[in-house]
DNA sequence: AGAGGACTGAAAGAATAGTTTCATTATTCT
DNA sequence: AGAATAATGAAACTATTCTTTCAGTCCTCT
């Protein structure tokens, strides 16, 4: 065999573009736990893949292999040898990068931040803020800045698809004061506000929470000053090696209230949800196909 | 099984005294290539070892499984749970919270996309797209869809930040056809896709590649269609336990991609900042400090 | 030294795994 | 739109792998 010096996870990642659906399905149950899966019987890997048999016994054999075991006995040999050479250190992620490399110091530096972010949520704010989010008894604003409008969209198109209600103000924009001659008492905000806080946002807040809005704020570690308006503050570190500040932390925390969110309102969302989808079937928005 | 978090090798190793002859032979046959040589037939691990195929048999039944395969089962299980790492190990993350609240379940979900993201990662693909996309001297025009226009948005802030000539593209307005007027041979597209792939984003993307540009593409671990036009494609893993898709990772790669283009090129964006810097002074924008 | 008991492996039998065929379904090309 | 082509999985088939039996061997103890 003359490529014997690439790793079977490497032949199949040179080949993906000319694999099948259902290779490529098969391609990647093989990788997500390689090299694991691949040992295993050829039943339990075409189920864990979602394919029949005879796609991984073609599969093996597009892929240079005279069968599946001649394929197995590959992976041991790999196995084998891997494990006899430099082990334990996974404290990089792209696995061909060096260590300095930025894709391994970002990462790093992210999972930190996730750690400590993490760390420091207090549960029964985080539920209470979910329990706030999906009462639809009161309106919902959500409210970005200059770069945290992007998070602030995310967060808006989710809840829209979940509740009805669901008002996105641009701060960014002159015409936030408009937005603001509708709200009513307990009204909720979602405000969001990271370092270079901007002074539009805190007015926008001082003035809502002075007509009763319950403000939920999403900011840094060093809070921005409407912590002292609101309701709940969660505070996610941003620090990476970078110029500027990194929103995964918060996104992540985001998304973990917008599932949250949606598991509280399931019952009332189903219909919803099939409204959205036979919209999207009747505008051919989407291709037919994962 | 009461020893289920001791690893078979343990196993072994305790009990090697009380092993026999020829048994003791066949667990140093096993430790010896652990865990490859127990992944294989048990004909050529009796083999290696220089026993008979019973005495796998019947110390693999010592040792408490039902029988080979149920003992392969689980040196699988092992090897899968090593891979995914030691971080990832009964770790809860938000620490207050119980290990089932959604808190923690998305958090874990995460951290794994981002490891098995990373983990395939193409260094040089990363490293040729930074450097594309710090290329002054083309556009970048910058495209994302329904959801991850969001995405395609924060790239955009920060970009324009970096260099000049950077335009976003909303796929998700009918207006799109326009910017395509002026694309020129050599310009630079970065688009978004991911799950619901969108039929809008394929036309442009199509158009684009056929006018001279070329397409550096994010999407998800399953690809959008267009990663065939695509000089680059980066697929992140998005699925996490709730009813939508997680952009935490495509975010992660994104802010990467972001800090390494800055990176590239500070001589040149040092001033372009300075300058952004005394607008911003000049609006009052900003609260002074921090 | 010799009997009892445990250990071991050859070989047959049972079970499971892998391969191939073929009809169905999806996709592409005209 | 329809024909041609490719992809896919059910099922039958084949091969391999695992288990068990049983007879021979090695050790231990009297």
């Amino acid at each position: 065999m003359d490529d014997a010096n690439l790793t079977i996870a490497d032949r199949i990642q040179a080949r993906l573009e000319t694999l099948t659906r259902a290779e490529r399905q098969l391609a990647h149950a093989i990788l997500e736990n390689y090299p694991a899966s691949g040992l295993g019987p050829i039943a339990t890997l075409a189920k864990d893949a979602d394919v029949s048999t005879p796609t991984v016994a073609r599969m093996v054999q597009k892929l240079g292999f005279k069968g599946y075991p001649e394929f197995q006995a590959d992976l041991r040999e790999e196995l084998k040898a891997k494990v006899s050479g430099p082990i334990a250190k996974h404290d990089t992620w792209a696995e061909g990068a060096p260590e300095g490399h930025m894709l391994n110091r970002f990462t790093e530096a992210v999972i930190q931040n996730i750690r400590h972010s993490l760390a420091q949520i207090d549960t029964n704010d985080f539920d209470a803020a979910c329990a706030q989010l999906a009462d639809t008894s009161s309106r919902l604003h959500i409210v970005g800045g200059r770069i945290t409008h992007t998070l602030a969209e995310y967060l808006f198109l989710h809840m829209q698809m979940i509740r009805p209600e669901v008002i996105h103000i641009q701060s960014t924009s002159n015409a936030w004061p408009h937005y603001l001659l509708d709200v009513k008492e307990g009204d909720t905000f979602a405000i969001f506000d990271v370092r270079r806080y901007e002074s539009n946002t805190l007015k926008l807040a001082e003035i809502a929470q002075a007509r009763g809005a319950r403000i939920i704020l999403f900011t840094d570690q060093w809070r921005s000053p409407i912590h002292s308006l609101a309701d709940i503050c969660f505070s996610s570190r941003i620090v990476v090696p970078s110029a500027w500040d990194s929103a995964a932390t918060t996104l992540l925390l985001v998304e973990t209230v917008i599932a949250a969110v949606q598991d509280l309102s399931w019952a009332d969302t189903k219909d919803r949800m099939q409204t959205l989808e036979d919209m999207f079937d009747q505008t051919k928005l989407f291709r037919k196909f994962i």
